[in-house]
DNA sequence: TATTGTTATACTCTATAACTATA
DNA sequence: TATAGTTATAGAGTATAACAATA
């Protein structure tokens, strides 16, 4: 959002054109599917979790979340009736999602909702230049944008102990 | 980040894509700016502050800041030595962002630092993509993806009343 | 009455650390 | 000892409301 370039800038601002086009297509699709009364996140969870015995730690690496957050997710999904948490039957520490009727149902039309918001950004665009840019940001994505620098963490205190 | 799109979408996973690389470059410009101390904010503070005399409500205005936003950028730009507040000659409610000598040399240095994080990034693409891969962008930006949609905003209680 | 900039603070988001149960 | 999940909470970021000075 914030604009990086100048107008005497030599390179065209990059920076602003990938946040703003990502903020605002968040923003469409957070609004899409808050109409079913779902957050992007619990689609993500919903829809790795269907068809798969997968863990909340398996779920959080798909979709690139802390355990912590993942625990909150799953929490609202079960609080909604979309999923449910099971012991898993190989480990005992471990949880497995189970998506059920009610979340399978959702899943598939919050997809759907996906599908659209995507499609409607995508078909705004001619076909070549639609194409070309999917191929650029997946070249980006595998390549000179494929990991965030590590920016130094500022150090954090113990929180305190409670007993 | 969050994966929008399992395996069986019908659509490529623009969100996952905009996301992805807006924040990975994100945090290439933020760790390349850090080095002469400065924010992605300061930085757009800075050169939009050299040679016009602009308000701290202007400068909010270009960079999509909270004017709250704006006092904390301000203030880490006087403490630095980089800009100063002076009261506006036509207007003795608001204060123009002068930019000290100090201040234009860092942002010489940082608009050649946004430069280059942008051509590392643009020149990782074959020059045919590159060209219709901002073509696009820019298309996205004035167009589909204009304006974020608006969310219903949660209530806010009002702060106690300090005196 | 409306606006500029400031202060105080409420709220959200995210992640760290401690913890329990189990491997 | 290490890991899955939970809880409590720290800290960053941001935005709202109230406020003083001025338009």
């Amino acid at each position: 959002m914030t604009a990086m370039a100048p107008p005497h800038a030599e390179q065209p601002d990059l920076s602003f054109l990938l946040d703003h086009t990502g903020h605002v297509l968040r923003s469409r699709m957070a609004a899409a599917l808050a109409e079913i009364g779902l957050t992007a996140r619990m689609h993500c969870v919903l829809v790795h979790a269907i068809g798969e015995e997968r863990t909340q730690a398996q779920l959080a690496e798909i979709g690139d979340m802390d355990k912590t957050t993942m625990v909150v997710t799953v929490d609202a999904l079960e609080k909604a009736g979309l999923a449910e948490r099971r012991p898993s039957s190989t480990d005992r520490r471990a949880r497995v999602i189970a998506v059920t009727d009610a979340g399978a149902e959702v899943a598939h039309r919050s997809q759907r909702i996906v599908d659209r918001v995507h499609r409607e950004a995508l078909e705004s665009l001619p076909e070549d230049e639609r194409v070309v840019l999917l191929r650029a940001l997946e070249r980006l994505t595998k390549g000179h944008l494929a990991e965030p620098v590590e920016q130094p963490q500022p150090v954090r205190r113990a929180r305190q102990r409670t007993v």
